[in-house]
DNA sequence: CCGGCCATGTAAAGCGTTACATGATTTT
DNA sequence: AAAATCATGTAACGCTTTACATGGCCGG
């Protein structure tokens, strides 16, 4: 059900086509849910039939397929509420890069090495795009109003997260003895 | 595909029931992959009728429904160091808490807070429950072998994800002005 | 004029959750 | 004697991924 409020939390902030949607929950913008966008295009037929969202009908003005942009009606505003206030559970784990870690034996340290660096790269990539975001919109957090601060806290939770994965990579080079090739401060590609 | 993978990395350490590979898989123990039981016995039936594991008959030893302990063949071995070599690409991103805080404004700020310390305190908890695994088999973390280094790595990325969290929420609490209820060093439970 | 991005969808298969079901053993 | 834990499953539903499909627009 998740997927339906996160699509919601987006809508209320301001209306958007099922594209722009699908773009803020791919790439870097993806720091708070992913998602493809076939999902996003079916939960919004799903949430405009429950009332919880209207499209605007896109002005036929090509043979290009209408551009349908969403917006939140009263009642998605209602349930979106309702589900903030109603206590969830913690999103359950599942990190394959850690399993593979439990079974390493079987591969040749070389192929563990090489994992866990691009691993490292992808990671250490998102981190510097999450870093520009908070820049470029949070820069000073003291003068934030409420709302800011708290769409600047759900960034700085991936920021943290991000922060923990590549102190861990530098933990794990140490314990195996392993040099990553790409310097602290290489060009990002 | 990679709960099929999950469970050989478990079955590769030594042989197992379904249930225990389910206790694995849940609660404190659950830092790797989180999984039900149900899903576990299904996988299981499928990998036997694949060949990745043998299951030894239960020796009707009882009225009891026979346990059944896995053990993998030498197929599932391959299997699982094919998939160990393959690149793999980074776990998805969704966290519901955060997106409760990017319209945590539809909310009152009480609702939130109370959320964050609901939340603050389960990864306490588990944080908890992590470090005394690793104290309990990892105690010298120098003299390891090869195996248990990657081993110990899995249960530090564990460590460090939970480390993150309550770092960010007392981020939180200092930048929406709230204080937690609970002391630093309060009775766990 | 080709490749990539904009923009939307359908279909099927696979994975995960919830509910239901059974019955023995161990702990309180 | 009741409750929790051990131990295994079936069924249904819902969410996620992957593959397929279409066609316009824009920059090199």
């Amino acid at each position: 059900m998740a997927l339906t409020y996160a699509i919601l939390a987006v809508l209320a902030q301001r209306p958007a086509s099922g594209y722009e949607i699908f773009k803020r929950f791919e790439g870097a913008g993806a720091y708070l849910w992913q998602a493809t966008h076939q999902q996003i295009y079916r939960e919004l037929n799903g949430m405009e039939a429950l009332g919880y969202v209207t499209a605007t009908a896109g002005a036929a003005c090509g043979q290009r397929p209408a551009r349908r942009v969403y917006r939140i009606t009263e009642q998605g505003l209602q349930q979106l509420a309702d589900w903030i206030a109603e206590p969830c559970d913690l999103a359950p784990t599942r990190e394959p890069l850690a399993v593979k870690l439990l079974a390493g034996h079987l591969a040749s340290p070389q192929i563990i090495g090489r994992e866990l660096e691009r691993h490292r790269l992808a990671h250490r990539r998102k981190l510097l795009a999450l870093q520009k975001l908070a820049d470029d919109h949070f820069a000073d957090p003291e003068v934030l109003s409420i709302q800011q601060r708290l769409q600047y806290l759900a960034l700085r939770r991936a920021i943290g997260e991000e922060t923990a994965w590549l102190a861990w990579f530098e933990e794990s080079a140490k314990l195996l003895g392993i040099r990553f090739s790409t310097p602290e401060h290489a060009p990002m590609h």
